[in-house]
DNA sequence: CTTAAACGTTGCCATAGTGTCAACGTCAAT
DNA sequence: ATTGACGTTGACACTATGGCAACGTTTAAG
């Protein structure tokens, strides 16, 4: 099996699989007299392990410990949830701070009429100094500041 | 007012006011005879307005269109509309994505005892190939038999 | 007046993760 | 034997930011 039939079965471009060689996330493998990397089973099992890590969020850092509690057959359950849980927790922030500025965002979106017209909320809203408003930017900020 | 000042006030440090600079998102600011930059209230007050619309998570290639915007004092609020709502779409899919791989997580996480033992499903739930859940994988699962 | 600290300047490297492109080697099928 | 599809490495780009180095300037103290 070559790198493109790898990349193929297991969902990572064979650049991508070089890279993980590259940085040590996956251990070299054996290579033709030509130079040709040859991946069996296996190697094809640990790409899909990274491909669905990837796919759940973790950093490449973190699928390398994934990756060694894998295949440690000696591992405690809990380190693997706890590595989970901090993720989970980390998404939860991520979220929280996207929804904050989703809902800053939108609050200034429902102000702006959204006409021909030049005047905008929208815009006022990101000139605005909050730390010195003044009477104008005031009232806009009134309605839709709580930023941060 | 030198780069040091300018960065205090707009809360932008240094590195980043001649970053934005180099791009095209800010003027080049005049220069004293020695070659510092110096900023008037203008300048500091643009620096604020890329803050702000950094902190609402704009890409500096939105913050450019959005700064043109604010300097078009005949712009058409409907304009400014149409892109904080794209923007606004765009955040509602990555926290909707985000959202979809915390509960994947949660769910994996839910059914991990975590303890000192190391059969775990959510190293399971990695390593299975989802499309082809075998029964082999499946035994792994029940038995807590460790990896490849 | 000199010296040192604190600041300014430019430029290069690094991050994370992926894509693209080039220059070149190899394998398989015609 | 040629061609085309594939492999190899390396370089560069992207976003937005931090850090460091080498070097110049300003300012305050001695």
């Amino acid at each position: 099996m070559n790198i493109g039939e790898a990349a193929t079965a297991s969902g990572i471009s064979p650049k991508m699989i070089r890279y993980y060689e590259s940085i040590g996330l996956m251990r070299p493998v054996q290579r033709t007299a030509a130079g040709y990397r040859v991946y069996d089973y296996h190697e094809v099992q640990t790409l899909g392990f990274i491909k669905r890590s990837r796919e759940l969020g973790f950093s490449l850092e973190r699928i390398r410990t994934l990756l060694g509690l894998w295949e440690d057959t000696a591992r405690q359950s809990a380190d693997v949830k706890k590595l989970a849980r901090k993720h989970i927790d980390e998404l939860d922030e991520d979220i929280r701070k996207l929804q904050s500025i989703r809902d800053q965002l939108q609050h200034l979106v429902e102000h702006c009429h959204g006409d021909n017209r030049p005047d905008c909320p929208i815009i006022d809203g990101l000139a605005a100094d909050k730390k010195t408003p003044d009477v104008h930017v005031c009232d806009r900020q009134a309605v839709g500041s709580a930023k941060q």
